[in-house]
DNA sequence: GTGCCTTATTGACCCAGGTCAACGCCCGCG
DNA sequence: CGCGGGCGTTGACCTGGGTCAATAAGGCAC
C-alpha cells in the first residue's frame, strides 16, 4: 500500500525543560495532578520529563517496545494503533490534551500499541516505575491512577458497544460528540472544532471505510445537523446528532 | 422481549467461609495472589470475602450501583454486559474462574457495567478500598493490579480491533481461540469444552445475529475444523482456527 | 506560482450478514 | 414421563455498507 518511506522517527527523550511545571499548566485540571495537593504536585512534577515536540507523523511508541512510560499530551493530537496478524492496521484512539496514553503497556511491559502525532504534538513523560513508587507514598495519586485506567477501560467497553451493532451514521455521530465533549472539558468550542485525523483513520477507528465516512458527512450535512468543509467541522443540531448517536 | 419476570436477585454479600484461603486456592497462579510472597498472600487473605455461590442468572453487580469491590471468579462463568441509551444489551466480556472483574467501576465509583451468571457460580469479592490500602503498603500487589487492569485494556482494544473489521467466521474463530487458551491456562481441555453462554451472548458479544453464530458454527463443522453438539465443542484443527481467526 | 501527490467526494454495483419465517430439539417443570 | 417454551438451526430474501473507479480539491516541495 504505502510505497514511500516512512520518514517518521522516534522521538529521543531530550533533557531540555520545554515547560516549567505541573502546577502552572493549563491542563492540571484534567492530568495527572488533578486531585494532588500543591506539595505533591510538586513532587510528580519532579519525575515528570518535557521533551521537544513530536513532530507530525513521528511516532512516541511503537507497538512491543520495552514499555517504560506513560504519557501525557500537553499539546496537539495523537493516535493510537495496533497492528493486527494479517498487517491491517487499527485504530484504538485518539488522544487530546490533558489526556493520559500508553497505559495498555504496563501489562507485560511492553506496549501493546503504537502511538503517532496526527499533528505537531507535545507530550510529558511520565516513568512508570517512578510513578509506581509516588503512588505508594501518594494514596490520592494511587486512586487517581487506578481511576484513569479504569476509565479507559470504560471507554474502550464503549466503543466496543458502538462497534457491535451501530450504524455508519451512528458511529459517526457518537465520535463526533465525543470530540464535542471533550473540547469543551478543554474550555474550547463544542460546536466548532478542526478534525486533527483524517478520513482514513476516522473510518478505520470506527470500522468503516473511507467512503463511508465521507458519505455520512455529506447526509449529515445535507440534514443540516454539519456544516463541513474539509477538516473543519460545525455542530449546527446538537441535538440531533446526539440522538443519532445511540440509534 | 422477556414477558416473564426476572427472578434473578442480587446476590446479598455474606459472611460465611465459603472455602478456606488464597493460599491453598487452586487457582492462585493466575489470580491476584500471583507474584506476592506466603506471607503478603495472607495480609491478602485477610480482606477477601467469600460469599454464597450465585445461581444461574443472578446478578453480581448492575451498572450504575455503587461502586465498592472488584471480584475474583473461583468456579463457573459470568458475562458482563452494558444497556446502550436506547435500551439494547452488549455484551462486554466473560469472566472464567481465575479471572477478575468489575474494574470498569473504579473510574466513577460507579459499575460501568452489569455482571451475571451464567451458571452456578463462586466469586472472591475484594473490597477496593481495602484492596487500595494493601497495595500502598505492598508494591507487588500494587503492580500486579496495575498489570491487571492494563492488560484488560489490551484486551478490549483486541476485541475492538476484532469488532472493527473482522468477518463473521473469524469473530467466532478468535472467541474460541480465546477460550480454549484460557481453559489452557486453568490445566483445561484446550481442544474440547462446553460453552457457558447462549448463542444469543456470542453472538451479542461478537456483533452478529445468533443465526450468523449457528452458521458459522455449522460451516466449520463442515469443514472439519470443529465437532459442535449443543453446548459441547471440539476443536478438530486448532491451527486451521487460528489462521481464520485473523482473516 | 505550479505541479504532483495525497486526501476527499461521489457514483455504480455487489455481497456478507441481517431479517423474517418455519421448524426441530433440548431441558426444566409438573 | 410427557408437555411446553425457549434455544438453536436452516432457508429465502433484502439491504447497508464495502468495493471499484473516476474526479476533484487540498497542500507541501521546489
Amino acid at each position: 500500500m504505502k510505497l514511500i518511506v516512512d520518514r517518521s522517527e522516534d522521538v529521543p527523550t531530550a533533557p531540555s525543560p520545554y515547560q516549567a511545571s505541573c502546577s502552572t499548566c493549563r491542563l492540571s485540571s484534567l492530568c495527572l495532578p488533578l486531585a494532588l495537593e500543591a506539595a505533591e504536585i510538586d513532587v510528580l512534577d519532579r519525575i515528570v520529563q518535557r521533551s521537544k515536540p513530536l513532530q507530525k507523523g513521528q511516532h512516541l511508541y511503537r507497538e512491543s517496545e520495552h514499555f517504560q512510560s506513560v504519557f501525557a499530551v500537553r499539546s496537539g493530537t495523537l493516535k493510537a494503533y495496533r497492528t493486527t496478524d494479517n498487517g491491517r492496521e487499527q485504530v484504538t484512539g485518539f488522544y487530546f490534551p490533558g489526556e493520559i496514553l500508553g497505559m495498555d503497556g504496563i501489562g507485560n511491559n511492553r506496549h501493546a500499541s503504537s502511538a503517532k502525532a496526527l499533528e505537531t504534538a507535545a507530550v510529558c513523560e511520565i516513568p512508570f516505575t517512578a510513578l509506581e513508587t509516588l503512588s505508594a507514598k501518594m494514596p490520592h495519586l494511587q486512586r487517581h491512577f487506578f481511576q484513569l485506567m479504569s476509565r479507559e477501560i470504560a471507554e474502550d467497553q464503549q466503543l466496543i458497544t458502538l462497534l457491535s451493532k451501530s450504524s455508519a451514521d451512528a458511529r459517526v455521530a457518537a465520535l463526533l460528540v465525543s470530540i464535542s465533549t471533550r473540547n469543551a472539558r478543554r474550555k474550547l468550542s463544542s460546536i466548532r472544532f478542526r478534525l486533527s485525523m483524517s478520513r482514513v483513520d476516522i473510518g478505520n477507528y470506527l470500522g468503516l471505510t473511507v467512503e463511508t465516512v465521507s458519505r455520512v458527512f455529506s447526509r449529515m450535512q445535507k440534514l443540516g445537523v454539519l456544516r463541513v468543509e474539509n477538516k473543519e467541522i460545525e455542530i449546527l443540531d446538537r441535538d440531533a446528532l446526539v440522538e443519532m448517536a445511540d440509534a
